[in-house]
DNA sequence: TGGAACAAGATTGTAGAACAATCAAGGGCG
DNA sequence: CGCCCTTGATTGTTCTACAATCTTGTTCCA
């Protein structure tokens, strides 16, 4: 349907000369280029990348929306870094937010959608036999942008990329997180598709349930 | 347990300059003398503020994640407009997290922390007689801040600002919604109390399910 | 030796100028 | 009447300059 607002389709990204930076971080954090707690300096980010300092600073903000840095006054941005208790508390609010959306687009699911889901667990098949990290996260947002677009809910779209979710994996690159992945998002998917929203929102809790069990035992 | 890092203690605002912009506009917002599709220009408002370009435009950002603005390359940025469907969806988003603050909160709740909600609602009663828009709202937050400190999850306390709850309560200044807070928030207070998470989580939806009520009458 | 005070450098905070890029409205022309 | 083009308004972006603040290292005194 051509009715999709490209403009900012999935949560505020920045645009234009930020995002160069925007990208580049995340992809070095995803890449392990950078680490948790690493200090982000203003000017050498802006060489880095070739743009002034307005657009880190943009850059930075954008980041400190989705969880990626932490902000505070006249100190350099630093990549967030994640104890146990804090990694739970992110689940927990990951839980809320991904049982709705499974929910939601289990209420709206039509055959019209069967497309985009398709298309997400191949992709996720594809990236687990490569087993290349980059793919993984891909993959894996696939499947949510999947998810958001069936159910619609317009200011849930806004919201769910912000979860700190970027750092749990930064943190804690679990192949197993990845096993579990390829099992539940499948059990989430079936929901959705025979609409059964009670059993998709419990596929999603039971998936974040398994992602809390992983990390735990792996810290 | 002087841990509490204040720095950006409730998701995140802006410091210094931008600040001023940034609370500037939500205070004309909550005042009405700035409405809904209305287009805010980066010079005039750097003027206003006496504060640089940059300033305003940060303060955008952080608007702009908060909900209250719309963010589109090259245009002006404007308080955001919700239709009655858009509202629905930001409801649903809220209910879920309102779910979760309550649920959370019942279950990390000690005598410790009763001023805390004994003060929220005194807050409500005497806003609720004086029935100031400024109070209301400020009573408002108040009580939501006494749930999310009382559950202490951190992600939660970052992500639950930024729901589209302002240009809600900008849109729909109902007094019957007003009346239902007085009824509900003591409710969820109540079960929060009680260190029942059930009840709290229930009485949470209901508080939600009672304005989504009102909204759709109202229209 | 320990530590407090101070000095120097690095980094962020902020305003402003300048220019390019883009958009919106109005005017003229076919 | 409708199309195109010009023009003004506004945002996007970089750069410069300086103030404010933090960090680090050094000196000096007890």
């Amino acid at each position: 349907m051509g009715d999709t607002p490209d403009r900012h389709w999935m949560g505020p990204e920045p645009a234009g000369a930020a995002r160069r930076v925007y990208l580049g971080i995340l992809q070095a954090l995803e890449a392990g280029k950078t680490v948790p707690g690493q200090r982000l300096v203003e000017t050498d980010l802006a060489q880095e990348h070739s743009v002034g300092r307005n657009a880190v600073r943009e850059a930075m903000q954008h980041l400190a929306v989705r969880g990626v840095v932490d902000l505070s006054p006249n100190r350099s941005p630093a990549i967030r870094r994640l104890d146990l208790a804090e990694s739970l508390e992110v689940l927990e609010v990951a839980a809320a937010m991904i049982r709705l959306a499974a929910g939601t687009a289990a209420r709206a699911y039509s055959s019209d959608h069967s497309d985009m889901l398709e298309s997400a667990l191949s992709d996720l098949e594809a990236a687990d036999t490569s087993a290349d990290a980059a793919a993984l996260n891909r993959a894996r947002r696939h499947f949510y942008r999947a998810l958001l677009l069936i159910g619609g809910n317009r200011e849930l779209q806004r919201l769910f990329p912000t979860i700190g979710m970027h750092i749990i994996h930064a943190q804690y690159p679990s192949p197993k997180i990845q096993a579990a992945r390829r099992v539940d998002y499948r059990r989430i998917a079936e929901a959705v598709v025979a609409g059964n929203p009670v059993a998709a929102e419990a596929a999603a809790e039971a998936h974040v349930e398994h992602v809390r069990d992983i990390i735990r035992t792996a810290t």
